[in-house]
DNA sequence: GATATATACTTGATTGCGCAACTATATATC
DNA sequence: GATATATAGTTGCGCAATCAAGTATATATC
């Protein structure tokens, strides 16, 4: 067992949590037909002031590329979660909206995801919880 | 902007660094030409005290499936960087070991790691990576 | 106002990885 | 010692996401 430094124990630690934690959410949305992927597509829109939001920015903020949102977005459009909105200003945008449906969806899965987030990490404090979340945004 | 648990909070950022971090080290690790999940292979291996382990084992610490390590292994063993090790006690196993010239593509590989994992994680103090290795230990 | 560059998004090809099913071997039970 | 169950690993299939290239539109420069 050589020395390591501490910046690489925390990569490679922060990776492994994060698969195991990804796969175990991802599991138990799957209860509700979706991914972890399109909950998070949701999670933004929900949370984002103006509802509706250009596929870039989206991508940006769930660490996917454009192509992927594309195609991650396609199927939910088709069972109409979400809504394509168009800007008269600028042909190119294509923003997307949470639907009614969508919402609906949105509020069901979001009971069982902070269920098992809270049972995944209960074991550390919530006042730590807070800090690693304070230190996540600085590293983002 | 809905008031949000922080468990949620915490497992959305927790990903989305995860992803970013990946991205970004699996780039650099590019240029010695090898993947993110390869340079974990060789570095479960090099700090493995017997050096050779069983494939179901490393799978479990890098979090991946059965089926995705061997899928990885096949051609880190092509290119000589791993070996096959048998156990005469138990015919179903293969054992995993770092070969010479994987030892030392690691050796080279780890530099740009512990170098690449700095400059990302390096706005955090060491007193603190310190105790989020310890509680990603705990989580994991 | 034409040309060049940048932006928003989509599409084709490929990759990485998981799940389920399978083979081969080992262990436990009768 | 035969039968059942468990374990280690591989293979077929499929999905999700990436990169590179392409389309369409907008903006900046001359």
């Amino acid at each position: 067992m050589s020395s390591e430094s501490i910046s690489s124990q925390f990569v490679i630690k922060n990776a492994l949590l994060a698969s195991k934690l990804s796969r175990r959410v991802g599991n138990h949305l799957s209860i509700h037909g979706i991914s972890l992927s399109e909950f998070l597509v949701m999670h933004y829109l929900h949370n984002s002031p103006h509802k509706a939001v250009l596929r870039i920015e989206l991508a940006e903020h769930i660490g996917m590329s454009a192509s992927g949102v594309t195609r991650l977005i396609a199927p939910m459009e088709k069972n109409h979660i979400v809504e394509k909105v168009s800007n008269p200003r600028d042909a190119r945008q294509s923003l997307v909206k949470l639907s009614k449906v969508g919402q609906t969806l949105f509020d069901d899965a979001n009971i069982s995801f902070e269920q098992i987030t809270q049972d995944l990490i209960g074991k550390i404090s919530p006042a730590q919880q807070e800090k690693l979340v304070d230190l996540y945004t600085k590293l983002l």
